[in-house]
DNA sequence: AATTGTCGCAACCGCGGTTCT
DNA sequence: TAGAACCGCGGTTGCGACAAT
């Protein structure tokens, strides 16, 4: 058999602590440390709460040095730099910010920073933007391991036409190598993912469309307005790992957290693609810009989209 | 002044990995 | 070694405070 139940449910008191049961925790804890036993602990200090529900009371209010209110902007610039590192693991960012706790950042970033560092244009403005904008997107999937990001960058004239060459890039974290599955599977739901909330792009037999059918007037045949979603087959982990699918020639990065990079063309070179030394490419992540952040940022939030009137040309995000 | 809506934060929930019996 | 509890984490919820109408 295995150990006893941790505390009585239906006899724990639950909700906000009052000041008499901080004071009761901080004074046992003082005393007698936590004993490595978060479950027996409340017994021992006279409280009728659950050893979990204390041992979040103490780790979030209690303990010495912790650090309410504001935070900094280098506290800011931390927090964004290392999520669009390595993502929400809000004990690791909390960590390098010694006296604030994970629970604080997450709030603070839920409940500020996303929406301080979004340059989010009203929903009016989306379909009749009329000069260069980037547009953010994301999708997971409970049936599937994937979770990806990407952007497509977009030149609009002022009738709402594609003008120039466009890309559009995804990232996957948990991309495994040399997997066709997987692929197939990202590009499957990538679609799902663009018709779902690119109201402005449709896809169509592998084809993501701007605009509609009827703009496409290129004299041999090629429409500019279409990018083709195909599959990268094959490919190898390593940063700096060129790679050519569909005529196109670009970099895969493999870092810390194995992220990868699946790009896909509208089958013209993609000329600016290159491997970037800093910024977004960069190895330490509090390397990044805080411009660059604002755009890793604006990956996370689903369903949402940035506008960014001052970027053109090809862009990768990741995280 | 009353009502409704929004925001921020503390606390809870559930899950996965670890530890213990 | 199996199974149950413990621990820590990230996501979500509930509620009080404040703002807008």
């Amino acid at each position: 058999m295995g150990r006893a139940p941790c505390c009585d449910k239906a006899n724990v008191k639950r909700g906000p602590w009052s000041l008499e049961e901080d004071a009761k925790l901080k004074e046992y804890i003082d005393k007698y440390g936590t004993g490595g036993n978060w479950i027996a602990l409340p017994q021992k200090a006279g409280l009728k709460r659950c050893g979990k529900s204390c041992r979040l009371r103490w780790l979030n209010y209690l303990r010495p040095n912790i650090k309410h209110g504001e935070f900094s902007d280098d506290e800011d610039k931390i927090i964004c730099s290392l999520f669009a590192s390595i993502g929400s693991r809000w004990s690791i960012i909390a960590a390098q910010l010694p006296g604030r706790t994970d629970n604080d950042i997450k709030n603070y970033w839920n409940t500020n920073l996303k929406k301080k560092l979004k340059g989010i244009i009203p929903q009016s403005q989306r379909n009749t933007q009329p000069s260069t904008f980037s547009s953010i997107f994301q999708t997971s999937s409970s049936s599937s391991p994937l979770s990806f990001k990407g952007c497509i960058n977009s030149c609009y004239n002022t009738n709402g036409s594609l003008k120039g060459t466009e890309s559009i890039s995804f990232s996957s974290s948990l991309l495994s190598c040399n997997s066709s599955a997987s692929t197939n599977s990202l590009l499957h739901q990538t679609q799902e993912s663009l018709l779902g909330h690119m109201e402005n792009y449709q896809v169509k037999d592998n084809l993501l469309m701007f605009g509609n059918e009827a703009s496409c007037s290129s004299s041999d045949g090629s429409c500019n307005n279409q990018i083709r979603l195909g599959k990268v087959a094959d490919y190898e982990c390593g940063r700096g790992t060129e790679i050519e699918e569909m005529g196109m020639q670009n970099y895969i990065y493999n870092g810390a957290e194995e992220t990868q990079k699946l790009i896909l063309s509208n089958g013209g070179s993609l000329s600016g693609w290159t491997e970037k030394q800093n910024g977004l490419w960069g190895d330490n992540p509090l390397d990044y810009g805080l411009e660059e952040i604002k755009q890793l940022i604006s990956t996370t939030s689903c369903n949402n989209f940035l506008f960014d009137e001052n970027k053109t040309g090809e862009r990768a995000l990741y995280y």
